[in-house]
DNA sequence: CCATATCTTTTGTCTGGATTTAATTTCTAT
DNA sequence: ATAGAAATTAAATCCAGACAAAAGATATGG
């Protein structure tokens, strides 16, 4: 048995908990013991295990079910996060010099293709950009964006020739959901000159759609240099 | 004043908080109210209030310091999490058939490059493995990867015929710490004729290194079909 | 035999207190 | 003034106990 610390945090519980799974001390699919029992070999109260397996859980290490209890999962499905920072931060926080530069703005009827995407009627007025952003004067993100005017009319009279709008709605509209997508494209032949790179080059593009409940927001495609990565540890 | 809920839970606590600062009741910056004043205007215990706090914090909406108190965060850098499912499982869910082959397997002396990337010496022996998972027939994800066959003697008397290496990893051999990246690579001629594409399609790239307690245990290169999107609500 | 109601178990949440810890401010001796 | 010590503050954690809610188990009536 595994002598439990004297004063077991939750931190330590977790720990403990982990090492005993890693070990195979508890194979997968294996049932808990209950809380009442673990707080008692910790030396603890209940609230303080429950918050060590509940975070267990969050992490995808455990399955709690009320009644039947905690089980060790079968298959670990760990979860990555990625933090999305402003483009202009991670430029910046990488030492190299922000440049932003808007390259058309245009305000327009909704393409019908964006009228479904955003549950838009087919009447909707948006507001159409394009922009690239710049790091050290070469490009590294091409950003192509639509803002539903009849949810935030006050882009109009915003021109988005200094600040991005990607930073203009952060700062400006709040959101509820979002969803992200990530995929790879060739770079088009207008991108590919905007970016000043190969046609047909690979880029990892992101696309965003943002509401604010309910009403669609804005939707975008981010394009980002070859370059790029997008890096987590898990 | 927002009239707080007569009995708030946790979770009220939070969406009422939420709701303050996307109204700018509270804009970016702003300090907030201590655990014990809000407690008392949301008629709780300071522990729900800090439990509701603590959670806003680990999502990145506000900061929390000792002292300094609680602020809303400048630049809400909100993050996106992607659950990594076992490949054959999220082929499977989609409701399609799957199928592994493996293409090559070689026991092999590091590759230089591999060396660096693991901080293995220059002597290590890697099980090497290239495999393709297929959906419905047709070729969904090209996995190559490298097993250090030093920290996992076992791998090199599996033949990896029945089961993928990405499998049989989850399944044996735990891992502490893993860093995932991802990219976008354009398809070499040998990677197009696998997965049936033109020389040069643009392939979403996963890039994994996993550790068990400082040993480096395996890399892997895994190029996604041209269809493949990652997608997540936040 | 089946559907429904009741019991029971286990996790989920909350309370009202307490102690610990980190960070800031204030004080003190050089 | 200034470096270090002490006080202060707010969050972080913990506790012992309570009740709520979900879900499996069991009993009950048709």
């Amino acid at each position: 048995m595994t002598q439990a610390a004297k004063r077991a945090s939750y931190q330590a519980i977790k720990t403990d908990v982990l090492q005993r799974i890693r070990d195979n001390v508890w194979p997968p699919g294996t049932l808990l013991p209950g809380e009442i029992e673990l707080a008692e070999e910790f030396q603890c109260a209940r609230a303080t295990v429950n918050r060590a397996m509940r975070e267990l859980a969050e992490e995808g290490v455990i399955d709690r079910k009320r009644k039947s209890g905690t089980r060790v999962k079968i298959a670990p499905t760990r979860q990555a996060k990625f933090t999305i920072p402003l483009i202009r931060l991670e430029i910046e926080n990488a030492g190299k010099n922000y440049r932003y530069a808007l390259v058309h703005r245009q305000k327009q009827a909704a393409p019908r293709w964006l009228c479904g995407r955003l549950a838009l009627p087919s009447t909707a007025q948006v507001l159409h950009l394009q922009c690239i952003h710049y790091a050290d004067e070469s490009p590294f993100q091409y950003e192509a964006r639509w803002i539903n005017l009849s949810a935030v009319p006050k882009a109009e009279s915003e021109s988005f020739e200094k600040i991005g709008p990607n930073e203009w709605l952060i700062n400006h509209v709040p959101f509820t959901e979002a969803e992200l997508t990530f995929s790879a494209k060739s770079a088009t032949k207008e991108i590919a000159a905007m970016m000043s790179l190969p046609e047909g080059a690979s880029l990892l593009t992101a696309e965003r759609t943002t509401w604010l409940s309910d009403a669609p927001v804005t939707y975008a495609q981010l394009y980002f240099h070859q370059s790029y990565k997008m890096t987590t540890r898990i």
